[in-house]
RNA sequence: GCGGGUGUGGUGAAAUUGGUAGACACGCUGGAUUUAGGAUCCAGUGCCGCGAGGCGUGUGGGUUCGAGUCCCUCCACCCGCACCA
């Protein structure tokens, strides 16, 4: 063959009219793609792919007489990039598992969807003056066609995407209903807040528990309610009802599941908007990795806090790992212990409320430390550290979150206020500073710091040279701080010769029965905020009389056309450009600029998946009640801590009002791993245009360049493919190895178009087909598992393909089946099956292997028995599993054949082979009949003249016979 | 620092309850066939050794007739969280 086809089968196998085109002798053709014998994937995967189109055969509907499945894919961001060849892992995944259930009879709800809305297409949008909605348009008929290649079963009736109007329509109702709610802490159970309002009219807050900031009324407008500056937030039902529309409407806010507040956000200049914690990495955001710094501003806010408790408890029900479970705990962050007040002196109106999680070490309270922000900072400082106080919160202000947490090393920073506490056990008075350590965003925004006890307040001590007041009996504090919890307590009073285990549950009686303290939960959990300064996200239905934001629920608020998608000149977002007639509705003083975040989409769309065309309800009650929750959810580790966190919240609160029958999304969920690529790097001399090959490299100052992972093959790079790679390279010069080839180093990294080392399904799907990418993917090692890809692999489960298509072509009518080759199919049945359910999807295509090569080798030809073969490998290989189906004589779709069981008849043997070893070490074979009892088994070995060899002249201890298993002898 | 996880051939990996470590593939070596091969088929392939045999699942120890698997010690790497009171 000319070398010019060669590489043009090469590089992309083309259809028989081109190959014909370039005049190869028909006999040559008919070995490779011409006879009916051979595996023609493309005629078979196109053929079947339209007949599933045409008899909608992934459509699914509610059928009571039928145990439903529901498996959901983490839906995708449709980037400009396309899929790579990573992102279908989860997919194939969630897919073969999909079609083994519908196998065994269960209703497969198995739905794909976009989250649509986000922040790339918002760049280029500002970039291009494009409309976002053409740019996701775009991505999602490109994502579609390669998804659409892989044969999939999604029913693609049940289609979301976030940013469809008749889709977020139902997420800004959820939105509202968010604002017209509240959570009963009384109840543990979010309420329409019309059942707030009644009590709040006949008791005030005396019977009603509402969620909301512990200083709630400090949070008002000034001067719009009936009382006075000692109002303690005792709200009694006269107060409630002197008061106006507008300080109801106030007060009200204080308590809505989503509520407006002033609050510090976590604002990222670059990006324009604010983030929630979980956008934010080590002070930068996660998108970008722009800066991050605190500002505080109006924003929408969930009350997540409220549901705490419930997210912590409910994990416990929970099919996920540990990992996944554990951030989430983590990320709530739970911790017992004690709310006490120090009193001021010289300021009796005032108290600095602390959270402790040791109240045993009260006695041992050396100074307070406060955050730089924290409201008392100010009232406590004297006039002679007014200046250095001010200095170092202006400091502190302009530092991003990322010095401010000192990436890592924890520099001590601090300043004296000049002011003093009051120890509310001693009386003693303690200096109060401010510090970076401590948090304004944890607690209460202040410490009391047990030097003795705590290692930070240790060092911060010695720093500034502070006391350190001795609580433990025996140990030096001065010299060390002690941090364990099992030595007897000190100089603390009531406490003395107790360890702090016994201490903590009396201090904190004894704090209460003085009346200066009380027992608290504390979680780590900030509520989250939900207002984006950007365009392309659910607009809000709301607007503003004055600054009072009213829902609007007769009409849905679109997304108006705007000018550009960036702030206005005023700093407003993008949604303020759009003109009055641009909005499809617009009340009151003015419309809500900002827009959702990403989660809000997401939080709930695997709910809409069930009834995806509903116009009056997000999911009616009755398809929710039968689809259920999800029952398995494959996606990615990575980022999925807040998506988790607010699809949990969301479902609980549904679940609350009464929407949906459960509380928890996602019964089970399987965590793909990472696919990785392979780059590979050639080395330049430098200087020159002389490329080294990776054997000589080290003779040389060279420059590492990744290289286009196309134009090499086994590690050798196409030296010619590598000059008309880039004009620059066109005059590179090689120095080769002893073979004369250029040799590529290579390394494995993430899969990026920077390092040439992404390589996409489709060019694999045209090489060797769907079914065959579809398996090798699954063959590549565990699903949980992180793996680099390697192209070259892919030939073996090709091959597996094409032979297993062989054993069907070879059936013949009349043929018989031997007891040898229904052990086979019997044994690959019983395999696949407990492999499928444990999702050990690697080891399902090992156990077709073994079975295809075994029926090759007994020239297994009848129909009957090739049968169920083709069932177990419809999950996988689902087009060609079709074909076989066929050829076995199969009518309808294999899609629905019941799933084959394993026959004990064929899965025992009628003789057993036991490897025999002495002192563990095995030594030779012995076949017995299976039925042998262990005490024949022993005596047949022991007269065995391999065994007697092996025992010359020593005695025989012990024999341990394991049925079926093992014999060991044991001699010495 | 805390939490979770992973360490097995040249490579991806298998070994589900403690029972023949390396299945299944890739790659490599040799051979057959072929005008040709990146096609197909056959054989071999953990390491050392001609062989008998010895050694071998990150390290060191323990339990056991028997340990990749159970227990303890240490090491390396990956992921998440991290001044959280």
């Amino acid at each position: 063959m000319p070398r010019q086809l060669r590489s043009h089968r090469f590089y992309n196998r083309r259809s028989l009219s081109q190959v014909h085109a370039l005049k190869i002798p028909s006999d040559y053709l008919c070995s490779e793609l011409g006879s009916r014998m051979e595996y023609d994937f493309r005629a078979i995967e196109q053929r079947w792919q339209t007949n599933w189109k045409a008899s909608e055969a992934y459509k699914v509907t509610e059928d009571p007489s039928k145990e439903k499945f529901y498996v959901l894919d983490m839906f995708p961001y449709p980037s400009g990039a396309g899929l790579h060849v990573g992102h279908p892992l989860g997919y194939i995944a969630s897919d073969v598992y999909a079609r083994y259930k519908r196998h065994q009879g269960f209703n497969v709800l198995h739905p794909m969807g976009y989250d649509s809305f986000g922040l790339p297409a918002e760049q280029y949008a500002i970039q291009t003056g494009q409309h976002p909605a053409l740019t996701t348009e775009a991505n999602v008929t490109r994502y579609r066609e390669q998804l659409d290649q892989l044969g999939f079963c999604y029913d693609w009736s049940r289609q979301v995407r976030t940013s469809d109007p008749a889709y977020y329509r139902w997420t800004q109702w959820i939105f509202a209903e968010l604002f017209e709610s509240w959570y009963d802490a009384a109840a543990d159970c979010a309420k329409p807040i019309s059942a707030l309002v009644e009590m709040l009219q006949s008791d005030g807050l005396e019977t009603a528990q509402p969620s909301c900031d512990g200083d709630w009324w400090k949070m008002l407008p000034d001067g719009v309610y009936p009382w006075d500056d000692a109002f303690d937030g005792t709200l009694t039902a006269a107060h409630w009802n002197a008061c106006d529309a507008v300080a109801q409407s106030h007060i009200l806010m204080q308590f809505r599941l989503a509520y407006l507040a002033d609050s510090e956000v976590n604002w990222c200049p670059a990006l324009g908007t604010v983030l929630a914690n979980d956008e934010v990495k080590d002070g930068l955001s996660e998108r970008g990795g722009h800066p991050v710094v605190r500002k505080r501003m109006r924003q929408w806010i969930m009350r997540i806090s409220a549901f705490s408790q419930r997210l912590i408890d409910d994990l416990n029900g929970l099919d996920w790992t540990d990992s996944i479970k554990e951030a989430q705990r983590n990320w709530i962050g739970r911790s017992e212990g004690a709310s006490v007040h120090f009193g001021i002196e010289g300021l009796p109106q005032h108290t600095i409320e602390v959270f402790t999680t040791r109240p045993d070490t009260i006695y041992g309270v050396g100074f307070m430390v406060l955050a730089p922000e924290h409201e008392l900072v100010e009232v406590l400082t004297t006039a002679e550290q007014k200046d250095a106080i001010t200095a170092y919160q202006t400091a502190a202000a302009q530092k991003s979150e990322r010095e401010r947490q000192g990436a890592g090393d924890h520099e001590i920073r601090g300043c004296f206020t000049g002011g003093y506490a009051v120890h509310p056990l001693t009386g003693e008075k303690i200096p109060v500073w401010i510090a970076d350590y401590v948090l304004a965003g944890y607690g209460t925004g202040a410490i009391m710091a047990v030097p003795a006890g705590d290692e930070r307040d240790w060092k911060f001590a010695k720093a500034y040279d502070l006391s350190i007041p001795p609580i433990f009996e025996g140990v030096d504090t001065d010299e060390s701080v002690y941090t364990e919890k099992d030595i007897a307590l000190c100089n603390s009073g009531e406490f003395d010769g107790k360890t702090p285990v016994e201490a903590i549950p009396l201090a904190i009686a004894y704090l209460e029965d003085k009346g200066v303290g009380t027992g608290q939960i504390n979680y780590r959990l900030r509520d989250a905020v939900f207002s984006r300064q950007r365009y392309w996200g659910e607009p809000f239905p709301i607007y503003y009389d004055g600054e009072i934001p009213q829902l609007i629920r007769d009409e849905q608020v679109t997304l108006p056309p705007v000018d550009a998608y960036l702030p206005t000149e005023d700093g407003d977002p993008p949604l303020a450009r759009a003109k009055t007639e641009d909005w499809n509705v617009t009340r009151g003083d003015r419309m809500e600029y900002n827009t959702m975040p990403g989660w809000a989409g997401s939080s709930w769309y695997f709910l809409r998946y069930l009834d995806p065309h509903n116009t009056e309800e997000f999911c009616a009650r009755d398809k929710s009640d039968y689809w259920g929750q999800v029952d398995l959810y494959v996606g990615g580790a990575e980022h999925t801590t807040g998506h988790l966190l607010y699809s949990r919240f969301w479902t609980k609160f549904l679940f609350d009002r009464g929407w949906i029958g459960f509380n928890e999304p996602f019964k089970q969920m399987i965590n793909q791993g990472m696919i990785l690529g392979r780059s590979n790097f050639v080395y330049r001399v430098q200087g020159t245009d002389q490329f080294v090959t990776f054997e000589k490299r080290k003779e040389f100052q060279t420059q590492r360049l990744h290289v286009d992972i196309n134009i090499v093959q086994s590690d050798k790079l196409d030296v010619e493919a590598f000059k008309s790679w880039r004009p620059e390279y066109a005059n590179a010069e090689f120095i080769l190895n002893d073979e004369g080839e250029y040799t590529c180093g290579h390394e494995v990294e993430k899969m990026s178009k920077s390092k040439f080392n992404v390589q996409t399904p489709d060019d694999l799907v045209e090489r060797y087909g769907a079914d065959t990418l579809r398996c090798y993917e699954m063959f590549l090692g565990p699903l949980t598992q992180h793996k680099p890809w390697d192209t070259q692999g892919i030939s073996g489960v090709h091959n597996f393909l094409r032979k297993l298509h062989r054993v069907f072509s070879q059936i013949e009518a009349g043929s018989a089946a031997t007891d040898d080759q229904h052990r086979i199919v019997h044994k690959t049945i019983k395999k696949v099956s407990d492999d499928l359910d444990r999702y050990a999807f690697n080891t399902v295509i090992s156990a077709l292997m073994i079975g295809v090569n075994e029926l090759l080798e007994t020239k297994a030809q009848n129909a009957a028995l090739l049968q169920p073969l083709a069932v177990l490998a419809s999950p996988v290989a689902p087009h060609l599993a079709e074909e076989l189906w066929e050829l076995s004589g199969g009518t309808d779709s294999v899609l629905d054949q019941a799933w084959p069981t394993a026959d004990e008849r064929w899965l025992t043997a009628d003789e057993v082979t036991y490897p025999v070893s002495f002192n563990g070490k095995v030594r030779f074979q012995l076949t017995v009949p299976a039925d042998l009892d262990a005490q024949s088994v022993e005596s047949q070995v022991l007269v065995h003249e391999q065994a007697q060899a092996h025992l010359d002249g020593k005695t025989v201890r012990k024999v341990i016979v394991v049925p079926g298993r093992i014999v060991n002898i044991v001699v010495g």
